[in-house]
DNA sequence: CAATAAATTTAGACTTGTCTAAATTTATTG
DNA sequence: CAATAAATTTAGACAAGTCTAAATTTATTG
């Protein structure tokens, strides 16, 4: 098994793959809080471990063991976090802190029981997809607000900032998950996008917009 | 908030303080698997932080704040122990090793709903009494079965052990929490006892004997 | 393309929690 | 009650993970 702090570089790694080919120290120590030098120490012990591609100044990659464990950890922190959120009645903004320390919880049988206990969900309360118990994602073609042209519609369909200012936002002005926006109008000036719900209009930022994900 | 590691010191002894007014050295090295002087290094920490009394070479108690994380842990750990078992239909044999990284997720939110989500259970599925938010137990009032004499009577209600071997050699015997049994005979030669249950005859060993409470 | 800036790594140190071996204290017993 | 045994603590070391400060490599730019 691995320490909680491998882990967490694996998971970290894992999501800033997403938009970079290779993943850099200072993105990591960025993302985890903590310093480069912290960073480079932890990377080559992974590396050790062949969980990842290592060359010196020119950052990181997952190897395949490296990505499976790490969506295992993201497994079980969206199937967590859907329990927090279905069974025990937490808001959407509550759960993230209390599923990162859940995540680490090592036994796989339990995560596939409490999967099946909760219906096998495909997406958390974020939006985000569940991987099922092989690492496999439902495939879902979503796009960011930000990247759209005025008339495009579709429905809120995930975030991708889950901090609790950020989701206490969009609640109360009631831009939740399964709202469907249509693109009224780009303000030029700020890149501002001022949203029609089926009752009004929303302005919001160019960094809201940013971090809305829809499907079309 | 508290390391892993002092947290299981706490826990340890506490457990230990049931049978001794003075917890030993010794005994927690044994009980948490570790050499005596590790345990030492952590008892002048724990002492530090006023969570123990510790009087070199005599043993420690626990203060009041100490105790109060104590049963705070074992709070958790029996209210994940039930839900392990009757939510995700795990086996009483089962849950004790993840049940024991479950304890130290840290909110008290998450267990106080996790608890009203089960609809406030009194006793783990190993009969041992969950203690309330406040940390208080119910009182019940448990004998040895190796503390009875013949003809004397109850319901098998705890076990003192929860190792898998010795569970799952009760569910075998079918002596299981809730059964009714009679003290039939002792073995004066090595204190064996036969137990009568509804429809038959169990030999069972002092050594069992001295791991099964009842209530009578 | 040389000089500066930015990113990264190395060196050395610190904390937590553990260990072994030696020293000390307490308990036991002839 | 002195001698031995048992329990406990101290001393010194180590691994994991982190840090600061210095050195090195890579990138940028006039």
């Amino acid at each position: 098994m691995n320490t909680l702090a491998e882990e967490n570089y694996l998971k970290s790694i894992y999501h800033l793959s997403l938009n970079a080919e290779n993943v850099s120290t200072n993105q990591l120590a960025a993302l985890l809080n903590t310093k480069a030098s912290s960073v480079t120490d932890m990377l080559k012990k992974l590396s050790d471990k062949e969980l990842i591609n290592y060359t010196p100044y020119q950052g990181v990659t997952l190897t395949v063991p490296g990505e499976k464990i790490a969506v295992n950890i993201i497994r079980k922190h969206r199937l967590w976090e859907y329990f927090l959120v279905e069974k025990l009645n937490f808001k959407w903004d509550e759960v993230h802190e209390m599923a990162e320390e859940m995540e680490h919880i090592s036994s796989n049988e339990l995560i596939d029981r409490l999967d099946k206990f909760m219906g096998c969900p495909e997406y958390d309360p974020h939006g985000d997809p569940i991987p099922d118990s092989n690492g496999a994602f439902k495939a879902n073609d979503l796009k960011l607000v930000s990247a759209l042209v005025v008339t495009e519609s579709g429905t809120i369909w995930a975030v991708r900032n889950h901090s609790p200012a950020f989701l206490q936002y969009l609640e109360k002005q009631e831009l939740t998950i399964g709202k469907k926006i249509r693109i009224a109008e780009i303000i030029e000036f700020d890149h501002s996008v001022i949203l029609q719900t089926e009752d009004k209009k929303i302005q919001i930022s160019r960094e809201v917009a940013n971090n809305l994900l829809i499907s079309i």
